[in-house]
DNA sequence: GATGCGCTTTAAATGC
DNA sequence: GCATTTAAAGCGCATC
């Protein structure tokens, strides 16, 4: 009944809304974050290295993941696992 | 006492812990957005034309706030706020 | 002399063409990869191992450049370096 | 004599860097491609128009290709061509 | 303190 | 449909 031009209008504004909120949230905690790095710029921490370290963290942690996935993918090779 | 080369390598850690808490909490955001727009193409909608969509409310909002702000600037103008 | 509403038109072509030029150069070569992929698929080697072994050689890499320059910035932050 | 689990590892080795070699080709084109941008944005040139151009030329080249190819088909079907 | 500039990140488009 | 590739946005940084 709320229908206009073929389209359910309550359900495409929930969409909307829903996407809405979590963009807001996304948001926030990116200024969340802005405000970690400035806290720590206060106290003598330079930023550029926190973001280099970070970035390496997370470069091992992404390399030991694909490191497991190309075990997973070489034992499916060799019949190993289905 | 856990100071290395002058600095504090307990503070540093829970700087670095922290921003990669907030960031693994963005990665998750992003993920739940993806997952509406998902569902929204899986009952019929059109992902482009959503964010076509979100784009100009976001934009009639900042519409919104520049006038609004516009008021504010007149109405000091005016004297009729400090 | 050769300005059309105040822009160059001989230069902006030679723009336009040798970017055109390098990105033909540029699809060539995506090309050649896809071959060699296709190839190294036709002699029994799994293109998805492939993909995975030069992600994470790359990745080492960028790792090793990346902390090259974390020690970098660590030298510059104690005055070791200018 | 090199063979490792059933995979000859010299040919895999030889392949995987022909792959990386490629790719470092094509990351120094694309690197030259950005130049070329940075050399026109400074002697004034608007790299989004610059972009727009090339899309437009590169689409009317798709259509021309496409029109030729219908000319191909219409031939075929008139006995003109095999 | 403002502005521009490059770079990183994020969004969108394309091709397999 | 997924992964890659390309375009756009946002952000920090340096400079004036």
């Amino acid at each position: 009944m709320n229908d206009v031009a073929g389209v359910n209008s309550e359900r495409l504004k929930s969409v909307i809304e829903r996407i809405e909120r979590l963009e807001d949230e996304k948001k926030g905690i990116a200024s969340d974050i802005k405000d970690v790095y400035t806290e720590a710029k206060s106290v003598g921490y330079d930023a550029k290295i926190i973001r280099e370290i970070i970035r390496i963290r997370k470069m091992e942690q992404t390399e030991r993941m694909e490191q497991d996935e190309l075990v997973q993918v070489y034992m499916h090779a060799l019949g190993m696992i289905a």
